[in-house]
RNA sequence: CGGGGUAUGGCUCAAUUGGCUAGAGCAUCUGGUUUGGGACCAGAGGAUUGUGGGUUCAAGUCCCACUACCCCGACCA
């Protein structure tokens, strides 16, 4: 706990998993690739969980939940989802275990499953083969459905938060009428999540629509939220997607309407996943640790006594308290730490890397001027407070800093991001953050400019501005302008 | 799966390039002094040097194999 946390310039990769681990948010797990998130990190997940599902059934939302294990049949069905799951699906393939001669537990060969079980990596398919026997009439859509769950992709190479073997999110499965109200519905919810992480998480994003090649497997169309993180990558915080009548299609899903005629039903999915955890830690934190927007923090203040004495320190429990309490009134969740074990000193550090937004001192010095100390996180600025209305003084300030870490992330992207016209300008300035560039619109173009940059197209805004130009890769013609970026 | 690297008390590292009882900082425990930015002093405990084999009078150090982890690529919410 008393090493440093190495620099943002230093090692950016090695900061940000330093940040996840000693501010007590994970650590890596037995299993290779998977994480354990512990009680810290639980807790901000628990207050972006809770904020979700409100939304959520704001927008008519109910939630459900399907089975963890998919038969591999189901999977298939649709053929190119099967196809962008394939290569990271764990398989179970046996129910029993049992002890050899030597006394080794082994999987026992008798107990083979006739058909193999996956472990889901969505849902789409374990969902649909219900939602076939949910939907028979126009009566029973739309059918908007939100599942809570963990998910298993095995990927190659995982990282804390942000690609893990197994991960929490939450996946809205929707069922509709027409194209036009699941496209309607795909679009909400990917506004709900622009609100979300604009609003609690302080993040700006820019929403957007996935190119063919970067498309959910088995989407018509993805739409997507893309935020900057500060080595000037983007990370993908949240999708939605349009899945036109595929899903229905391969699972033979259809309903009568008004006139009796039987119609595919039209889809939707969408989700955000502990990943945000990730997008949280890389878009606010510095180099003493972790930042949290107080909307998010488990702990928004922490009041810490500084005193020589135990007599001392009665009177500024006593003090503390009244703070604490007046506080509290107003929804702010306060500790008061009077660990007698640790030295004040220690307690500033210790809660700077936990991200606490604001630090109240109170020692004798205060006690005699009626005053008491506040600390920033985000500024790390300190000022001398009267008692008096602290807790407007606390609530106006904690609004501040969510209102400031938003704004100071929304600069850091446009310092960070630029138009370039030309392949030589855009390789110069892919490595500082977003380049919006003309692009020829095909996929040939979009690989060849990933292979020579490592950047690939995040998105196409939407309501993108329409400008006639020219790709700086082939110099055919080219309606608009694109995000590139190099991402997580 | 390819390319590179690492493996030494709980953690971070050292050990004269093969040489004596494997050291230090942090952490832990004890006592004291302290408390407005990760305190200080004194003392204590804690290691089969990743595993297996080899070379040598002598191996943490050299060689071979295995295993685990990290970084870079392919994959990706």
């Amino acid at each position: 706990m008393a090493e440093k946390l190495p620099t943002r310039e230093e090692n950016y990769s090695e900061w940000y998993n330093q940040i996840a681990i000693k501010a007590d948010l994970a650590e890596h797990s037995a299993v290779k690739g998977c994480m354990v998130i512990k009680p810290y990190g639980y807790a901000i997940w628990e207050k972006m969980q809770r904020a979700l599902d409100d939304m959520f059934k704001a927008t008519g939302h109910v939630n459900a939940y399907f089975p963890l294990l998919i038969p591999k049949s189901f999977l298939s069905k649709e053929a190119s989802h099967v196809e962008g799951f394939a290569k990271e699906c764990a398989v179970v393939t046996h129910y029993r275990l049992k002890t050899n001669d030597k006394g080794e537990i082994v999987v026992d060969e008798n107990a083979k499953l006739e058909e193999e079980l996956i472990v889901r990596p969505t849902s789409e398919t374990i969902i649909w083969n219900s939602y076939k026997n949910w939907i028979q009439s126009y009566r029973d859509l739309p059918l908007l459905i939100n599942q809570w769950a963990n998910v298993v992709r095995w990927e190659m190479r995982p990282r804390l938060f942000l690609r893990t073997v197994e991960f929490l999110w939450q996946e809205g499965h929707t069922a509709h009428a027409t194209a036009d109200e699941a496209v309607t519905e795909a679009k909400k919810m990917l506004d709900v999540y622009t609100d979300f992480v604009e609003n609690w998480m302080a993040i700006p994003v820019i929403k957007g629509v996935k190119t063919e090649s970067e498309r959910f497997a088995g989407a018509v169309e993805t739409y997507c939220i893309e935020a900057m993180m500060q080595d000037g990558k983007a990370l993908q915080t949240g999708t939605s997607h349009f899945l036109g009548q595929n899903f229905a299609k391969a699972f033979d899903v259809k309903f009568a309407d008004k006139e009796g005629k039987l119609e595919y039903v039209w889809a939707t999915s969408w989700g955000v996943s502990t990943r945000l955890m990730g997008a949280l830690i890389m878009a606010h934190s510095d180099d003493s640790g972790l930042v949290l927007p107080p909307k998010l923090a488990p702990t928004q203040v922490v009041i810490v006594p500084i005193y020589k004495e135990a007599t001392e320190l009665e009177t500024l429990t006593a003090v503390a308290n009244t703070i604490k309490k007046s506080l509290e009134l107003k929804g702010i969740s306060v500790k008061y730490d009077d660990d007698d074990t640790q030295r004040p000193g220690w307690k500033f550090a210790e809660y700077e890397l936990k991200g606490v937004p604001i630090r109240i001192a109170l020692g004798a010095r205060d006690l005699k001027n009626g005053t008491v100390e506040i600390a920033r996180r985000d500024t790390k600025e300190k000022i001398n407070s009267p008692l008096e209305g602290i807790a407007e003084t606390v609530e106006n300030t904690l609004q501040l800093i969510q209102k400031n870490l938003y704004e100071r992330a929304l600069a850091f992207r446009q310092s960070h991001t630029c138009e370039v016209n030309t392949l030589a300008e855009f390789k110069e300035k892919i490595e500082q953050g977003f380049v919006s560039a003309h692009w020829d619109g095909t996929a040939e173009t979009e690989l060849k400019i990933k292979e020579e940059t490592k950047a690939t197209i995040r998105c196409i805004p939407l309501n993108n501005t329409q400008e006639k130009g020219k790709c700086i890769y082939t110099g055919k013609p080219s309606a608009q302008r694109v995000i590139f970026a190099k991402a997580y």
